[in-house]
DNA sequence: GCGTTTTTGACAATCATTGTCGTTGTCACG
DNA sequence: CGTGACAACGACAATGATTGTCAAAAACGC
C-alpha cells in the first residue's frame, strides 16, 4: 500500500456515476443517485457509489453539500470555486460566485493568524415560485 | 412576551445543561456535555440532553455546528448573528461578525427572487499556534 | 495472455440521533 | 395549600445513513 499515485483505474461503475451527475439536475443524495442507476440497468453497488462519489468530491470534480435534513447532497457544479442559493420548498438551485465573501473570509481569517483558510457557505431562503 | 405557546418548563435537567453551557468553552457534543453532567453528579438523560439543546438552539440561544466528522456540536455564543472561525488543529474558535457577509448574502438572495434567506457559514484554517 | 493491484459489492457493523411510552415533576388555579 | 392536567423526563428500542470487511472480479502494464 504505497501512497504514491492512486492511479484511478477507469470502471464501467465510475463512468456510469460520473455520466449520471453529468446528466442529472439539482443535488441528489447518494441514495438517489443509486436508485437513478438501477433504473437506467446499471448494476453498481451502492458502496461503490459511496465511494466513487467520495472520490469525485476529493478530486473537486463535485460538491457536497450536509443539509440539516442528514443526507449528504452531491452535485456537478461548474469549476470555480462558488456557493449555492437553495430555495427551502422545492430544493431549485442557484450557483453565486462572490469575490467579496471570499476576500472577506480570507481577510477576517488573516486578522486573527490564521492561515491555509477554507470556508462554507450556503443560503437558503424561497424562490419566487414557492413563495405564497 | 407573547403567547407563543412553548410555555417552557423549569427543570432541574434543562437548568444544568444551560449552567454547563455557561461554564464550558468551545464546541461540544451531545454526548460529551452529557458525559461532563454525568460527572458532576448531574442525573440527565442523554435524550433529555439532546432535547434540551435542539430546544435552546431553536431559541436561538446556543449555536450548532456540523462538521463533516458527523457529530453536532453546540456552544453557548454571543447573541447576535455571527460565525466562527475554527481552527483544524485545536479546534480554537474564533467568533467573526460580518455586516459585508450578510448584506451580500441577503443581497444575492434578493436579486434572485429568494425570500425568508438565511445562510451558514464557517471558516476553517491553522491558527498560529497550530501552524509548522 | 499473465500476474499484480485496484476495485467491486453483498453484508455486517457502527453510531449519532430520534421515537416510544409509562412515570415523574411543574405550574396554574381553585 | 391541595390537586389535576399536561409537559418533560428517561431508559430503551428503532432508525438510517455511512463505513468496514474481504473474497471475487476487473483493469492495466508488460
Amino acid at each position: 500500500m504505497s501512497e504514491r499515485g492512486a492511479a484511478l483505474r477507469n470502471t464501467r461503475q465510475r463512468t456510469a456515476v460520473s455520466a449520471l451527475l453529468a446528466q442529472v439536475e439539482g443535488f441528489h443524495s447518494a441514495q438517489e443517485l443509486h436508485a437513478m442507476l438501477r433504473e437506467r440497468g446499471e448494476r453498481v453497488g451502492l458502496t461503490t457509489v459511496y465511494r466513487t462519489l467520495q472520490g469525485l468530491a476529493d478530486a473537486g470534480e463535485i460538491d457536497v453539500m450536509r443539509p440539516p435534513g442528514g443526507e449528504h447532497l452531491y452535485r456537478r457544479c461548474s469549476e470555480g470555486h462558488h456557493h449555492h442559493l437553495v430555495c427551502r420548498g422545492c430544493g431549485r438551485t442557484v450557483e453565486v460566485a462572490g469575490p467579496t465573501v471570499e476576500n472577506w473570509a480570507d481577510r477576517v481569517a488573516a486578522q486573527h493568524g490564521y492561515t491555509d483558510v477554507s470556508h462554507t457557505l450556503e443560503i437558503f431562503g424561497t424562490c419566487p415560485t414557492c413563495a405564497p
